[in-house]
DNA sequence: CCATACTATGCGGATAGGCGAATAGATCTG
DNA sequence: CAGATCTATTCGCCTATCCGCATAGTATGG
């Protein structure tokens, strides 16, 4: 994608999606670097370098988490000047979230023992 | 874990997970079979036999999906007899595909095209 | 108890996806 | 335009995780 490119995805809101797309837009949460970008992202609008700073990673992997989270609806770009600036624009992102965080604090113990899923 | 096995695991409920957690979390609804799977049960209590079926896999795959999605706190199994029956207690479980749903849905065709996420 | 049916684990192979480093591309400022 | 700066892409490597197949383990019911 060039020139002015679209930095908020315009996407035609689809009645239901189906598994795999669903499946897909959880796989942007599945990565601690781009959960914890997100989060760092919902409690302000940042800018790329406060990302790589926050992310502790390379400049290029953050773009490309940056990338990913926008095109699947989480985070939107804005230009001001020579560089961009990234928020979360739809309220109900912020609703998943605390969602997830609250059923995840509630299975912990669980969540950190199964063995399916590698330790981070 | 052996004998009458903790089928629902009773996780001590945590304040606030750490990001990894809450990753891993997501990481359970991140593979299309799983989902497919928790979709399927949280339209109603199904047997073993019956997500072997609806899944189109291998008995032994499915019980590590089943595994995971317990040890995740999504689903807990209830033993009649020689089966057990696998259920959606927590009905936050629901809002939370909900609304990952109409999130996913409104940016579909983005979601699809994400290149940082391969097809399925 | 023992046989049976149900469920879980181990193994190897294949693929997805994360990382750093180097490089390419795009946009603003002058 | 031209230089400087910010952002994105490519490459090779490595780990995570999916699968089927084979096998081991457990609980129930007689």
């Amino acid at each position: 994608m060039t020139e002015s490119a679209v930095l908020t995805s315009t996407a035609p809101a689809d009645a239901c999606s189906h598994t795999g797309t669903v499946a897909r837009f959880f796989r942007a949460l599945a990565d601690p670097t781009r959960l914890r970008l997100l989060e760092f992202i919902l409690r302000g609008e940042r800018t790329s370098a406060d990302c790589i700073e926050h992310a502790g990673i390379s400049q290029p992997r953050v773009s490309v988490h940056l990338s990913c989270l926008i095109d699947c609806g989480y985070v939107t770009a804005r230009r001001d000047g020579k560089k961009l600036h990234y928020s979360v624009g739809d309220p109900r992102v912020t609703e998943l979230v605390v969602l997830a965080r609250a059923l995840a604090a509630d299975n912990a113990a669980a969540l950190d023992c199964c063995p399916r899923i590698g330790q981070d």
